[in-house]
RNA sequence: GGGCCCGUGGUCUAGCCGGUCAUGACAUCGCCUUUACACGGCGAGGAUCCUGAGUUCGAAUCUCAGCGGGCCCA
């Protein structure tokens, strides 16, 4: 690759054809042109500049365990946000002189890809062998995976390729496999026949995390059993009855308990338990308990030892024990069911009620529960709540969200899944004696559909079935934190990583599940802290989605204005973990805001061609107030952004980057120097370039994580190398300097209120004054005689005018504590009081009033007098500026 | 039904470990083409700080209740 800034370093080439500050103005485009800046600083940036190194033993490592998007084609806003904040810290950690790892991962695994496979090819996954249907998922999601790619480059983006993972990959998807191998040596993972969210139409076991639930309006239906009334929403369930409940409290089934009854329309005859957790005050305070009809039958279920009674098949469809149902959907068993119901009297009323139904988060149909033998993780919730307290969360009361599922999770985590894209699960089935063989580490990556095990069953068979089931994508991605520390490879295990960015939807899943696998595998946290980010609202304040149509793409974003001005949305949009808006005008305030840097650069550099990209240091000494003010400003710019970015507050660095850009430097400092950049003094002409590009300089090194391409572009033009392998500025507190600061904000304000002073005059904003008279101490007034044009005088003591106080503005941070109860008569005291007998009772250094018959003292610091100054019948006007009058001659 | 976050000018937002002029942006209005920028500069107007009660000398800020919104879940 060519030497980029010899290629892009227009200023160094313009200046063997031009000789003056002109020429850089007309060759460098008035306007910032981020289309084209874009581009080729993309097309020219050699990303090997953002690898990690492993061999480094010097730089302290900064890992980051990015989150693997699923492969949809699509890079969506939402992801966009989060990859922001990642970049935002990797280009700020790089700066800061750590090692960072910022790797990209694919979350190949599951059933959208299967279902986009089905679709596009017009099959279903049974109509072509496995390995088959696996090839044509993978085909897809390579395709998606290059996409977007191509919108994270364009969003600049400073991934480290190098450490690129993918799910689907046997070199991933093989430490899936050893995870699994373990945690079942461990004991940590079994088998075992145990109720299961079911979603009958993907015909797969899924887990909790993956129900979604939605108000759906049913019918309560009362029912007569022999001895008792029920009321029940699942009438379909009838056959898989297994007993009634009532509360031990209620009345009026006392004696029934323990009696049995018998179930209308299957006559199978069930007990009459008592349990505490059944309502009274609902339906009929009778329930019926089926197996399962929902988490509570499950609770029952197992409280009570009740058997089990399986009415509805993996596909939905009624079982034998449904009678002359079976084989009917179970929608159309219920309908059948109440006809029947009502026919033979048992239904005797129905009421209409709100219910919210377990849906399956892919296809959305409603979900059964259903016992079949599947795959377990032992969920250790104690373990897993102690590890959180271990991990540094952004903010902190996302903990919370992880605390509150876990103290819920009842159950195992589910890791089967009955699919074909996804990581097999190592195991055979011994069809001579049934037992299974799990497949030993060193035989893997296999798929035990595609693979004979090399040794045979302990009864001796070698006929074995393969497990067909495969695992849940979750067991793959859970693994990130681990694979990106350098789990089972060759290099050092580096973990835990620093931090794990994530979107707060996915705490009880993503983070829950990464914490509970790092502590099993590693025993240790998975990273030192989690960063979460919200959720992207659209315009109308809502989350984005197709159904409401406020869905917007970054690439919209970008064609319309720039990927810079798109990550100042992502910076200033909100803080960190709270969900943003997305918003045009922070959009188009971003990019304005870079045709003003671009301006403000563009003035600077006019000023700076010949010493460019050399600027030699100035002392201190030589540099004038206003000089000396900024770089103290800048100083404690630098300190508050540095602790902004250690604390992810890009919002409030970004702000106050681009406050003092446009404010401090371009609306004041500027406008004062301008006098001398043009002047013909040398001395403080060099003062002031010295100051002008120190600062310039500053601020394109802190707008580098937040603006790539615009700060690679700035930079090239006034030093050398690429700014994203610069130091970021570290505050200079020597330079910090309060006397400057107080004298350059006097002088800062004494020139605006001249300005507005001639605006109301109606005179030019150049038109000379015939003199201003400072009464004050200042040493330094060049900058203000440039910036008004005029002489100024300085002038000790105070000037022959008249200060008439007017008002009395009593300070309550003195008063109120101090007098209490006092405090209001006090107020009301000094406020109809004579302000300049105030005033003269606070020069006699005591101010003694009476309240409430009371003598009080007050400290003179207690009040503050406002004074109104007369200008004593003189021609001249008089300006104040915090104590110090300008009394200006025309 | 539970948890979390939030309710501040027309819109969005800062402040929210209490102190009497509530921050900024966008929008609105007025003035200004001064040799970086009119995608700019200077200035102006505009707020029951959701409601009610409480604590306090004093509340946007703390407490409680209510109303409203958002998100995550059952």
């Amino acid at each position: 690759m060519p030497d980029i800034h010899t290629l892009c370093h227009p200023v160094l080439n313009i200046k063997l054809i031009y000789h003056n500050y002109r020429s850089v103005l007309m060759t460098i485009p008035k306007e910032y042109n981020p289309q084209e800046v874009e581009k080729r600083w993309q097309n020219a940036w050699d990303m090997s500049m953002y690898h990690f190194d492993w061999e480094d033993e010097n730089k302290p490592q900064y890992i980051i365990d990015t989150p693997p998007p699923y492969p949809t084609g699509n890079f969506h806003i939402g992801n966009s946000l989060n990859w922001c904040y990642i970049d935002f810290v990797a280009r700020y950690k790089r700066m800061q002189g750590f090692n960072v790892m910022f790797p990209q991962g694919w979350d190949c695994h599951g059933l959208p890809t299967e279902v986009k496979v089905e679709e596009i090819h017009g099959i279903t996954k049974n109509q072509v062998p496995r390995a088959e249907f696996r090839k044509l998922c993978e085909e897809l999601t390579i395709g998606n995976i290059e996409k977007m790619r191509q919108t994270m480059r364009m969003l600049g983006f400073s991934v480290d390729w190098s450490n690129e993972f993918i799910t689907m990959k046997p070199e991933y998807f093989v430490k899936t496999q050893h995870s699994f191998v373990q945690m079942q040596k461990q004991g940590r993972i079994y088998q075992a026949d145990h109720p299961v969210n079911w979603c009958p139409r993907c015909e797969t076991a899924i887990a909790f995390a993956e129900v979604e639930y939605e108000a759906r309006d049913t019918k309560l239906n009362y029912l007569n059993f022999d001895k008792v009334k029920i009321a029940t929403t699942r009438p379909e369930l009838l056959a898989a009855c297994v007993a009634v409940a009532i509360n031990p409290e209620d009345e009026r089934y006392k004696e029934n308990i323990g009696e049995n009854v018998k179930v209308p329309l299957f006559e199978h005859e069930v007990p009459v338990i008592a349990d505490k957790e059944v309502d009274s005050e609902f339906g009929t305070g009778v329930v019926m308990i089926c197996t399962f009809g929902d988490k509570q039958d499950v609770r029952w279920w197992i409280e009570h030892n009740l058997p089990l009674r399986k009415a509805i098949d993996r596909n939905g469809f009624m079982t034998d024990i449904a009678g002359k149902y079976e084989g009917m959907k179970s929608s159309e068993c219920k309908d059948a069911i109440i006809g029947d119901l009502k026919e033979q009297g048992y239904l005797y009323d129905q009421d209409s009620l709100d219910q919210n139904v377990g849906m399956c988060w892919r296809c959305n149909t409603p979900i059964e529960i259903l016992s079949e033998r599947q795959w377990f993780v032992k969920i250790e919730n104690d373990k897993i709540l102690e590890t959180a307290n271990e991990i540094n969360w952004i903010p902190d009361y996302m903990k919370i969200r992880l605390e509150n599922w876990t103290n819920t999770m009842e159950w195992d985590w589910c890791i089967s899944r009955q699919r074909i894209f996804a990581t097999p699960i190592p195991v055979w089935y011994c069809k001579k004696c049934g037992k299974s063989l799990i497949a030993e580490e060193d035989w893997l990556p296999l798929d035990p559909t595609q693979t004979k095990p090399p040794i045979p069953c302990e009864c001796g068979s070698t006929d074995f079935e393969a497990e067909e089931d495969v695992l849940d994508t979750w067991m793959d991605s859970s693994l990130t934190a681990l694979h990106v520390t350098g789990w089972l490879t060759d290099h050092e295990m580096r973990s835990p990583a620093q931090l794990r960015p994530q979107g707060h939807d996915i705490i009880r899943t993503w983070a829950f599940y990464s914490i509970l696998r790092s502590k099993a595998l590693q025993d240790s946290k998975p990273w030192d802290s989690i960063m979460i980010n919200g959720m992207v609202l659209g315009e109308d304040g809502h989350k984005m989605s197709k159904s409401r149509g406020n869905i917007i793409s970054p690439e919209e974003v970008v064609d319309q204005y720039s990927s810079d001005a798109f990550r100042q949305w992502a910076a200033i949009g909100g803080s960190t973990g709270s969900d943003v808006m997305f918003r045009w005008k922070d959009v188009v305030s971003g990019s304005r805001y870079f045709n003003k840097m671009w301006s403000i650069f563009r003035f600077s550099v006019s000023h700076l061609e010949e010493v460019l990209p050399e600027i030699p240091e100035v002392a201190t000494s030589s540099l004038g107030t206003v000089d000396r003010w900024l770089l103290s400003k800048l100083n404690r710019l630098i300190i508050s952004v540095t602790e902004n970015m250690d604390n992810y507050q890009f919002d409030e660095a970004c702000k106050s980057i681009r406050g003092f850009a446009w404010e401090t430097l371009a609306d004041n400092y500027i406008e004062l120097v301008k006098a001398r950049l043009y002047g013909e003094d040398e001395t403080s002409k060099k003062a002031a370039r010295y100051t002008l590009h120190t600062t310039l300089e500053t601020l394109t090194r802190m707008l580098a994580p937040f603006a790539p391409f615009f700060a690679e572009e700035v930079y090239s033009h006034i030093s050398t190398g690429s700014v994203h392998q610069k130091k970021w500025p570290s505050a200079n507190r020597e330079i910090i300097d309060e006397t400057a600061e107080k004298q350059g904000e006097i002088i800062k304000d004494l020139a605006s209120s001249i300005r507005r002073y001639k605006s109301d005059c109606g005179m030019a904003l150049n038109a000379p004054l015939k003199k201003i008279e400072i009464y004050s101490v200042m040493d330094d007034v060049t900058d203000l005689e440039g910036a008004t044009n005029s002489a100024v005088e300085v002038i000790e003591g105070k000037p022959e005018f008249e200060h008439v106080p007017v008002d009395v503005k009593p300070n309550m941070g003195i008063i109120g504590p101090k007098f209490r109860k006092q405090a209001g008569s006090i107020i009301s005291t000094l406020n109809n009081m004579d302000a300049s007998r105030v005033a003269q009772m606070k020069e006699s250094g005591s101010i003694d009033i009476e309240v409430d018959g009371e003598k009080i003292s007050l400290e003179p610091e207690s009040v503050e007098i406002i004074k109104e100054v007369t200008s004593a019948g003189r021609t001249v006007d008089v300006l104040e500026v915090s104590d110090v009058m300008a009394v200006i001659l025309r």
